[in-house]
DNA sequence: TTATAATCGAGACGGTACGTCGGGTCTTATT
DNA sequence: AATAAGACCCGACGTACCGTCTCGATTATAA
């Protein structure tokens, strides 16, 4: 009846954010800079966002989707593939920073949980799904006994990869580079196949998931 | 020759420090409060500390040196033993939020990165290594070829278990059970003895990835 | 366009200020007390005033004003009345602490001087020229001659009232009283009739003090 | 019995407090940056001063004592004299600073005004006596008719002086040149001359109060 | 000559206020 | 309605001094 909400204010914003994210980081990044940058008035952030980390993660959120996962022709090949292109994601001045920050805040903040985990998270695990189905069908990777376990599974090698190198990249503070991704993917590689024997496996040792 | 720093207050401040991460979280943590809990001067804290992330890393720090790696028997149960119990410490309300803080920050602070790596991420490394030597004793993982590769394959396995686990608890945010707990394990021991073949290798060690 | 600032809070904090003034002195005023007796946010009060000192010229000078200059009947009975009502005014605790402290606050402050002129000095003066002009009509002094002498006679006569008095409570520390207020009048009248002999000057006006 | 308190001590003191007002004034003097000056400790000013008004009353105080009545041969000459001395010790700017803050202070705080009267009020006052005594002998003014009300007018005188001129110079702003000392001494004798009649008065003149 | 005890420098300490900054809400006029 | 502008309240920030306190190192007297 009234007004519309700008849509370009809103794009305007998300623009703004990333763009102070990248000079200033998380710590120092302020919405009265932020609606500054924008060419808005402060009002105009709260009326949308209830807050910078809200604010944060949907400006972060789409670069995440930007990731994709061409078919490099092997599992190891595609994991390697899929930890470099996170890497690359991760050294962008505006994801590091601001990733740990909101994951720290959102310890303590249900409904910033819910958003990250809608706007981030389970939205990337279609890289694993793909990633899994591609081997499935090349004949790396069994097929789904159930659905139940093949989502364990899924939860599994993707908290593994992301969690793996973020901790490299963030905590460790190491390069993720070409030499680590291949002795990563190597790794777990090795390990899916294992744990799920491709066709016979030669010999159980210490027979680790159930056969 | 002058009056020395008191050792009591140190400890003063850090205990208050915990208390107040558990009852207020990272973000409302405040210097003030801190300096009030401990019976301490706001001076006292800044003349010994830059501020509240370094306070906080040391404040945290002797949590992590809580973890232990008893014998489990296998290398199996050890990675089991010491994902629950990372798990278990990561629960507790002082670590979780704080740490994601801190390693946020030391995105933008290369002192604060030093930090924490030395008081935090250095120290647990030990972990890694025990488990590792424990394992090559009972010949489940084959000795080190040259202390370079031991070095890069110890870095991997611990961005591997500290990463997963905490992107499975913090950002994922789902349970590290006994569960998950024994997937995780059964794929990484798995990974680990393909990419190194226990003690005679019947297959050429370079191509772990089938075919 | 914008929200303009609030009238009411100005006069709250100029009384604020003055009830502190009493209570406290100039010495223990805090812009912080002030600010939350007059129910303000400190930074109102920065946005408004530069510090302490501008925000206690401006509490103090509106208490300058209540002084007026009665008929008395004769000058001498003028200048006992200015000085007696003077006297009361720094006798109040808001005043005198204040007005020095500011003054030597000024010293070092050009813009605080200025201020500190405009809004008590120079506005007080008006009582001298009222004084100077019932006389002139009373014939107890001569009319101007010219307008510059007048300034400066004008001039001369505030710094000794207000001197005289200032010093005597403030720094002598001694009672300003109806009888020393009579002896102040009485060599204060006796010396401009003197240096202004009224109708005819009998002898020169240059020499007044003998030979 | 024990070490006795160094006097070095306590005139590099005095010296550094003295070079702080010049270069600091009086409210960003701090007892620290004395203390650092004078190469002593805190805690010497604290054990020989009881603050900061305290200390700058004594540091200033010789200053009012090199003042000086050299007879100018008559009270009209001498009264410039003092005036314009006076005048130049004010604008100084060790004193000016300082004789405001601390009376300022001294409103609030008995032993510190007991102290300012005694190091500078009282000890000033000769200045006056000798002058009026000067002028007594020659005849400019009557002898004393009885002590208490000499001591009347020397207050009063006193306050007169001090206070026109720290007037002037400190709260009007304006400069105490010869022209104006000129128009004040005059004013002034005539107002005692006056007051006081010589011998016989000749023509009463406007009889300015009773003989 | 040697205790002995006050004094000294240095500077850490518990406080209090500072002046600034950012968060989030509100008022106003404008679009 | 929704907006830009910006005043407002709140609370934390990190700093500066305060005046006190502990230190170990000097001294000048009194033993």
């Amino acid at each position: 009846m009234a007004r519309p909400r700008s849509a370009a204010a809103d794009c305007a914003i998300l623009d703004a954010t990333r763009a102070a994210l990248v000079e200033l980081g998380w710590s120092k990044l302020t919405m009265g800079d932020v609606a500054a940058r924008a060419g808005v008035a402060k009002t105009t952030l709260y009326r949308r966002w209830t807050g910078k980390s809200a604010l944060v993660v949907d400006a972060v959120a789409v670069l995440f989707d930007e990731l994709e996962l061409p078919d490099r022709g092997s599992l190891h090949a595609d994991v390697e593939g899929v930890v470099l292109s996170f890497a690359a994601l991760l050294a962008r001045p505006e994801t590091s920073t601001s990733l740990m920050a909101v994951v720290a805040e959102s310890t303590r903040d249900a409904a910033l949980r819910d958003r990250l985990r809608c706007a981030v998270v389970d939205r990337q695990k279609r890289l694993v799904l793909d990633g899994r189905a591609r081997a499935q069908a090349r004949g790396e990777l069994p097929p789904d006994s159930d659905p139940a376990s093949a989502a364990r599974q899924t939860d599994l090698v993707f908290d593994l990869i992301a969690g793996a190198v973020v901790h490299r990249a963030l905590v460790s503070g190491e390069p993720v580079d070409e030499a680590w991704a291949a002795g990563f993917a190597t790794l777990l590689v090795a390990g899916l196949g294992a744990a799920h024997p491709p066709a016979p496996p030669p010999q159980p040792r210490t027979p680790p998931e159930p056969c």
